[in-house]
DNA sequence: ACCTAACCGTATTTTTGATTACGGTTTCTT
DNA sequence: AAGAAACCGTAATCAAAAATACGGTTAGGT
């Protein structure tokens, strides 16, 4: 098989393993199961990922990167920061509540050896929160977003107030899955929050 | 065995469970470990529990009734709502974060009927929130605590900058179990936000 | 065209842990 | 005290899914 042919029987490979993630959750994924979906064998599933914790690695991966271009996309969309920043809730609060990202952080709770949760924390910490930190520094230079806070705790406060709790609720099932309804108002809810935590604009 | 008798044996037997949970976690955890822990019969766990989800709904309200007590205890103790509510802070936060907590939130997570997830849902709506929003409007009342924000937005207001996404980050071994430090430098930070949003205090 | 390696589809093995069963003992009831 | 019920400890069963093996087929290289 060719290099290329290779890559996108592994895209296929793991898009139908996203498939059968979020239509049976985490429990119900099966090594045979993904093999069927993508009409490949399990041999070459265990062959190319090592195990199933090697599949979920590659999961995580490939969710990440996703991410990471939708957020490249939104940021050339929008003129200035705080316009992007405005933006961004819901579409992050969407990837973030996803069927695909709340199964995969089941993964990583069931993993005991944490490798899937670093990868995970890992990916947001290096590939995610980067662009964000910078969004917030800039919408604050720009408009004087967050501008009561200390630079130091911006960060820390944007992703508390805008994910808060629900996350963890989700993924315990505590909370059912976030209609956009409620994703959109609770952007909403914490875009009112950050402006009574920034500057009041000038006239 | 007489009913106190029985009583105490079933709470050895939880508390046993709890022991092995925090040993080994979620996954770890066996019927046939737990029995062993409490010096009992599997036939007496499945007897009792009926099977593994019953135990872990048990240990799920349990500990539940643990930290509502805990609450009531630390309410007694302080004059003004204002301080047991930066009291609160850490000693919340710690039990959020014991092993045991975050193991039952694994477990959560893992069951996908949904009932696990449910009962802690339900444990924490209406035995600890009840109990928090209480203090929170009267520390408004007494100190213009959360004064800047409007009434309904203070309860999610005040789980989001206190909890934030570290609860879905330890569920998930993307963050290492939370050191005491930690937790006291996070209710200090969540408590320096609190101030920012009440109103000034008086001279 | 030939050979080898990778692949498919399915069957088989292994592992793990929940659940059930059972002989022997203790505890409760009457 | 006698019988029944609940308990202990361990062994046996069951189920599910991970991991492996294998015969037949396809694709790539020479």
């Amino acid at each position: 098989m060719k290099t290329n042919a290779r890559e996108a029987r592994r895209e296929a490979i793991e898009i139908a393993a996203i498939e059968v993630l979020e239509e049976k959750g985490y429990e119900g994924l099966s090594m045979l199961g993904v093999a069927k979906q993508a009409k490949a064998s399990n041999e070459t599933l265990y062959r190319w990922y090592g195990d199933k914790k090697g599949l979920f690695k590659s999961l995580v991966l490939r969710n990440a990167d996703q991410i990471r271009v939708y957020l490249d996309d939104q940021q050339e969309r929008h003129a200035t920061a705080t316009q992007t920043l405005e933006n961004l809730g819901p579409v992050l609060l969407s990837m973030l509540f996803s069927n695909r990202a709340i199964a995969l952080n089941r993964a990583a709770a069931a993993d005991a050896s944490g490798e899937l949760g670093s990868a995970l924390a890992m990916m947001g910490r290096n590939f995610i929160s980067p662009r964000i930190t910078e969004l917030i520094h800039h919408a604050r230079k720009e408009t004087g977003f967050l501008a009561k806070l200390p630079p130091a705790s911006m960060d820390e406060f944007y992703f508390s107030i805008l994910i808060g709790d629900l996350q963890v609720r989700c993924v315990t099932h505590a909370l059912a899955p976030l209609s956009d309804e409620i994703i959109a108002a609770r952007a909403e809810w914490a875009w009112l929050i950050f402006l009574t935590m920034s500057s009041p604009p000038k006239p």
